[in-house]
RNA sequence: GCCAAGGUAGCUUAGCGGCGAAGCGGUGGACUGCAGAUCCAUUACACGGGAGUUCAAAUCUCUCCCUUGGCUCCA
């Protein structure tokens, strides 16, 4: 049974699907006019671990994303880079899932971009005009505020302290808040992109307007959970609760409001002008996926996290604590000594114990943290039993395969298995060690020592082990 | 100003009414030719301050202090 927390109640509750074991699931995917960083890599590795999770406990999952490839930003970065717009989103979408495939992030079922969805868009619209929640001026069609009672509802709002504090708003609009649905634009000539035509005139559509066209397009109005940055509470899901729920007349539009916090670096926000804005690409220049996956998987998907080259030397130990152990347990799986005990009855019940401790902290709101605690009292007490020669191959095969179940649903492969390495490499691999072995039974310990080193700078670690 | 999230050992985080926990780290020891890994022991002033509710508060309520974020570009 998984309990999330729900954004909109501000409390965590019993998850139920709509429908059966079949689960709704939308996440605001990136506009993609630049790389993508390490803000999106965090919030995207939460939901892949919370869909694996969801996946893993029998759901159904269909989680859509959706791909904003029609915004100002992209038309403003074109023109500057002197590019077509649409390239230009190819291009940023193409990098965006190649980051996501280097962090481990799966899939998902459906990447929708706007720019195929203007027919979609534009019914939208329409509904929410024909229906008076929407009206035209010579500059575009805007959603009024003031005939969605509930506007504010899921950032606690009201919609007098949001006009209070508004400077300068644009006179042509009812109210200082309303948000575009659809800008008006001229069309300059026949090849311009990004350009529709609509009841309203040439144009394209605002921000908001693409998410609930999506998501009543694959889901209809009304679905399980939606989901995305801590940031994008307001104005964006006020926004799409207002079109969707004005356009549908049904309520919710969606059950489960789940957002992820902020990744903030050295304590500060990431933005561009502070010079602290981090690229995925850049950290995996740093960092294995591993470690930035097991670094965020230390905070809860909501709280807050910062990022800096200590911490994530911490998160890098911690991992290894857990790689240790897969390559101890290989060597003794592999070793001739069986040692035959007769706890192995003990161990299954300890291993179930851990699993249901390890679920359990799954299902309360994907504590991830606390989960990853579990794996490390596992491995204080295996280390003792091996250490202590006190524990079976059978119970030592039992605890890898219950390692590698919980690495599949964080998404960390613990497998240990890399062999890609070219044989030529491993035969003068072998070769060395073996030169190395007999240098060391002449207790030549300086030469020795020595390739240890060498070999250490080439980040192969050699440990010897007890003969 | 309004809204929100936080303040738990040296560091990073769980816990959110009933023995304060995990990792990283520090110190001493065991093992090892040395190192690494591991084990044992140990170190930790750890629940921001104050008041209240309760048999019982890190946990609930109030209040104050501090940090961060949002307030129509944002994952």
């Amino acid at each position: 049974m998984i309990k999330l927390y729900n954004t909109m109640t501000r409390r965590k509750e019993i998850f139920e699907p709509i429908e059966g074991n079949r689960v709704k699931l939308f996440v605001c995917g990136p506009t993609v006019y630049d790389y993508s960083h390490i803000g999106h890599a965090r919030t995207y590795i939460s939901f892949d671990v919370i869909v694996r999770y969801m996946k893993y406990s029998g759901y159904s999952v269909f989680y859509v994303q959706n791909i904003t490839d029609l915004d100002d930003k992209i038309l403003k970065r074109a023109d500057e880079l002197e590019t077509s717009p649409l390239e230009l989103a190819r291009r940023y979408e193409e990098k965006y899932l190649h980051d996501m495939d280097l962090l481990g992030v799966e899939h998902v079922n459906l990447y929708a971009r706007a720019t195929e969805h203007i027919p979609e868009i534009i019914r939208q619209i329409g509904v929410l005009v024909d229906k008076g929640y929407a009206y035209e001026t010579d500059k575009g069609v805007y959603f009024d505020e003031s005939k969605f009672e509930d506007f504010g509802k899921l950032s606690n709002r009201n919609i007098e302290d949001l006009n209070v504090h508004r400077i300068g708003p644009d006179s042509s609009k009812r109210n200082p808040g309303d948000f575009a649905l659809w800008k008006k634009r001229e069309r300059i000539s026949e090849e311009q992109e990004m350009i529709w035509d609509s009841p309203w005139g040439t144009g394209r559509p605002g921000w908001h307007i693409e998410d609930t066209a999506i998501t009543e397009t694959y889901f209809g109005p009304q679905y399980d959970i939606h989901g995305g940055g801590l940031d994008l509470i307001f104005p964006h899901h006020e926004a799409e609760i207002a079109q969707m729920e004005a356009s549908s007349g049904k309520k919710p539009m969606v059950r489960y409001w789940m957002h992820t916090g902020f990744l903030n670096v050295k304590g500060e926000k990431m933005s561009k002008s502070l010079g602290n804005f981090i690229t995925i690409y850049e950290l995996l220049e740093e960092y294995s996926p591993e470690v930035f996956r097991f670094f965020v998987l230390s905070t809860h998907y909501r709280s807050p996290i910062d990022f800096s080259s200590e911490i994530l030397h911490q998160s890098s130990q911690g991992l290894n604590r857990i790689y240790n152990l897969i390559e101890k347990i290989n060597c003794e799986l592999d070793s001739d000594t069986s040692i035959s005990l007769d706890n192995d009855s003990d161990y299954i019940q300890k291993l179930a114990a851990v699993r249901e401790e390890f679920f359990e902290a799954m299902d309360n709101d994907f504590n991830t943290p606390a989960a990853i605690s579990t794996i490390f009292d596992l491995i204080r007490d295996v280390n003792r039993d091996i250490h202590e020669s006190n524990i079976s191959k059978n119970s030592l095969t039992k605890l890898k395969a219950i390692i590698m179940e919980f690495g599949y649903v964080l998404g960390l492969d613990f497998s240990m298995e890399h062999g890609n390495e070219e044989n030529l490499e491993i035969e003068l691999l072998d070769l060395l060690k073996y030169v190395r072995e007999k240098l060391r039974q002449n207790k030549n310990w300086e030469l020795s020592d020595q390739i240890r080193d060498k070999l250490n700078d080439l980040n192969i670690s050699l440990e010897d082990k007890k003969v």
